[in-house]
DNA sequence: GACAGATATCTGATATATCAGGTATCAGAT
DNA sequence: ATCTGATACCTGATATATCAGATATCTGTC
């Protein structure tokens, strides 16, 4: 059975589409966004290509000027600073708030997945770090029942993945993932306040991180 | 020159309807919203209420039914107690951040506010006191210069006020502004984590303020 | 040449028409 | 009585037409 359903509605895979287009550098911080010509080159109506914009508006990617276009928000080391600040802040405060419910098979899940990052870097086979990287903060990030937390985060760190940037740098993912095993470590010896830290002072701190932030981005 | 010109567009204006009508009682969780209806009623088409709609929707007001309706979500203990949880965070980290930035004018400006809502509070006035408080707290929220933090927290901040609640509660705001009292008292002594403590684990913390929250909400 | 007003053009905003998926109801077969 | 398929209706989704604000360009006056 190949068929595939298509279930999502236009205007969901038009906010795809874009979010891919910035990925790809199609559509670059600060350039514009013409409803009429993208609608006509995509052949679909200009409706729910309004409607993706506004959601990719309401998450920060564009801002629409009334009557005048749709502009590409641009994308500088400040943006950057505050998607790691929010994100560390979240994610260290979930780590405190539901350390007592992290159980040996969260820990083997984040030791499975970082060992599949170790992995994928050491191949220098990059398509699927980010997702791999999403799923293993997920682990934790999951045991929170708070919902607007990740979905908080989770527009930034798209963000943070949609924009163009330079390769992936080998030396910053292994170090990445030196943080994770520490983080899981911490985790393991029961020091949630440790684990947080990671999390917050470096792994997510923009200090810590800056210079290959810059280079990653090519600021 | 009384004039005043009317610079929103339908979309914003129509956002802001609904919001008050939610706020109202008009438009209550759980209940529907029929975008024919609701664009006759309002005599305009149903374009800048579909683009409210996916407005209020992104924002975590209300969830549409693809080809079956639009409802607004409902609201309940479960939602209050992530609401709290989270701006808790966010204001007790912003604290902690900024609290360097934080001058005399700051602390006079927070005195100036609480003053203001603990009179409105004895006179029973309680028609600007949301606003108010929102004043109130980005005193500090201001500061930081994580325009993602205060964008987080403030369609929080209003989905806790504008649905159905009880009268408010004089008792309980007078509590409240006995705990903006500790918070600046802890900031005048130079002490940001007893202030972000307060905030924290007193003023928005869901376990704290359960007894009132469930009065004020008829839960 | 500078300025102001008129006009043209651009582009998103809104209105209207039509479509398409979801649900309810009906009719026929078992 | 139950089940299935057909049909009708509902309602948001999308397409198309038109509008309206913003900007650029042109023209006339000083």
């Amino acid at each position: 059975m190949e068929a595939q359903l298509n279930l999502l509605s236009l205007r969901e895979q038009v906010y795809t589409y874009l979010r891919k287009q910035m990925n790809l550098g199609v559509l670059l911080p600060g350039s514009t966004i013409n409803i009429g010509k993208i609608a006509k080159q995509l052949g679909i109506s200009k409706t729910p290509l309004r409607d993706a914009l506004i959601h990719l508006e309401i998450e920060g990617f564009v801002t629409i000027l009334p009557r005048r276009g749709v502009r590409v928000n641009i994308f500088e080391l400040q943006n950057v600073k505050h998607a790691y600040n929010a994100i560390g802040m979240v994610e260290a405060s979930v780590v405190m708030d539901c350390f007592d419910k992290i159980e040996s098979s969260h820990i083997l899940k984040l030791e499975e997945l970082n060992e599949r990052m170790i992995s994928a870097i050491e191949k220098n086979i990059f398509e699927r770090l980010f997702t791999t990287n999403l799923q293993f903060h997920d682990v934790y990030l999951d045991i929170s029942d708070n919902e607007l937390l990740k979905k908080f985060i989770l527009p930034i760190k798209y963000r943070l993945y949609d924009f163009p940037r330079q390769n992936y740098i080998s030396e910053w993912e292994k170090r990445n993932c030196k943080e994770h095993e520490r983080f899981i470590n911490f985790l393991k010896q029961g020091n949630p306040k440790k684990a947080a830290t990671v999390l917050k002072d470096t792994h997510w701190s923009f200090e810590y991180q800056e210079n290959f932030i810059k280079k990653f981005y090519n600021m």
